[in-house]
DNA sequence: TCTGGGGTCCTAGGACCC
DNA sequence: TCTGGGGTCCTAGGACCC
């Protein structure tokens, strides 16, 4: 049997495990964090079946002597760095996704370490006993699968998907277990009576755009044949900075309204200010009573992460849309700024031909422009014209 | 089922420029 | 194939993820 070299390290309901860790009383039993809505269920209320982003409401019908725990982020972040640093004391190559998640890549350790599968069961057993936590891993040769490896093992596994297997076990998973298949997509494709991974597979991408478009209809394929050319990679930087808040079902007088914005405003702006960081683009964002969303932004022609700037723009935007506020009733504003430092923009460069030397080119006059850093793989696009230009997939090695 | 607070990427098109 | 063709920047919304 082969391995690949790809670990998806996953906390197995990390807020409710933390809050169990900390508190013995709440060990064995079943513990909701959050209150309106569910932000982690301990793997007791699971078995009741209480998920995550479920409404506390409904949550409590489902499991009613759950214990419901106020959130304390700081424990969560304090215990999120600790496991980062077992993840870095296993291998550099570390790539978080999430307060609570990340890949690792530990091809370069074999001989130094051992198998894949043997690091990864290390790694466990050094997250148990350094922070108090369980987690699951999942190895694979890619990322995604991966991903859904440590996803089916929960809780407090490990699996293995050898390299001999991969097809096999990938074509007899339900299509919404690939990575970008939510309920929108998974509605068109069941539409179209393709339930599993491996219909999807047999399909020509141009036949399954018809159902979901060219782009998804693209990455499925590729997703389905197991081909996911991303790399592990050290994190990149943030693109966006964003705060909201729920107003609860109005009406909200314009005093409120602005208050809140105040705050929001501030919010983001120090938090941009503590990295340094500035952005060019202010968005707004509502939610309205029935739960639909919209967004307005502005961009401001020089970078900035001053709140009176800030507030300024996000004042106008605001103002904009208050009549629909108020008719529809707003129950969530938010703020975010984009753009940041870069992050976010267009740049078209013409060069020719489309061969790899003046890709290379193309590249390099934008590393010039703003940094290697800067540069993710998804932002780069070839084509004939601005508008018919497709990005490239599979740049990550180029760059 | 009735909903929190963060994010990312993709698609599409408008306005305007030469 | 082509109402001319191509480039730049911005805006809005959809979908997805944790």
């Amino acid at each position: 049997m082969t391995e690949g070299t790809v670990l998806h390290a996953d906390l197995d309901s990390f807020f409710a495990s933390v809050e169990q860790r900390d508190d013995p009383r709440l060990r064995g039993k079943p513990v909701i964090v959050g209150g309106g809505v569910v932000l982690a269920a301990s793997y007791e209320a699971k078995a009741f079946g209480v998920q995550g982003a479920m409404g506390g409401r409904q949550a409590m019908r489902l499991c009613p002597e759950a214990i419901v725990v106020h959130p304390r982020f700081h424990a969560y972040v304090a215990a999120s760095r600790e496991v980062f640093k077992v993840f870095h004391d296993t291998t550099p190559l570390v790539e978080g996704m999430s307060i609570d998640e990340a890949f690792l890549d530990v091809g370069g350790l074999r001989r130094l370490r051992g198998e894949p599968s043997v690091i990864a069961a290390r790694l466990r057993l050094d997250v148990r006993e350094q922070v108090g936590l369980p987690i699951s891993v999942g190895v694979a040769r890619t990322k995604h699968l991966a991903k859904i490896a440590s996803a089916l093992c929960k809780p407090d596994g490990l699996r293995v998907i050898p390299i001999e297997d991969e097809l096999a076990f990938l074509h007899a998973l339900p299509v919404e277990r690939l990575w970008g298949v939510g309920p929108a997509t998974s509605a068109k494709l069941r539409a179209a009576r393709i339930t599993t991974v491996g219909q999807i597979a047999s399909f020509e991408p141009a036949e399954l755009a018809r159902f979901v478009g060219p782009g998804a209809a693209h990455h499925l394929h590729a997703l389905a044949h197991n081909r996911d050319p991303r790399r592990v990679r050290a994190s990149t930087r943030r693109r966006s900075i964003g705060s909201q808040h729920a107003l609860g079902r109005g009406p909200h007088n314009d005093a409120t309204l602005d208050r809140v914005l105040q705050t929001l405003v501030d919010r983001v702006t120090r938090r941009l200010r503590t990295t340094d960081q500035t952005g060019t683009t202010v968005v707004l964002r509502l939610r309205f009573g029935d739960f639909s969303r919209s967004t307005t932004s502005h961009t401001v022609a020089r970078p900035t992460a001053q709140s009176a700037v800030v507030l300024d723009v996000a004042r106008r935007l605001l103002a904009q849309r208050l009549p629909e506020i108020h008719s529809r009733g707003c129950t969530l504003l938010g703020i975010t700024l984009s753009g940041l430092d870069g992050h976010g923009m267009q740049l078209m460069l013409p060069f020719e031909p489309a061969n790899d030397a003046s890709i290379d080119q193309a590249v390099d006059a934008v590393r010039d422009k703003f940094g290697t850093a800067s540069i993710g793989p998804a932002s780069l696009a070839i084509g004939r014209t601005g508008r018919s230009a497709q990005p490239i997939r599979g740049l990550a090695q180029v760059l």
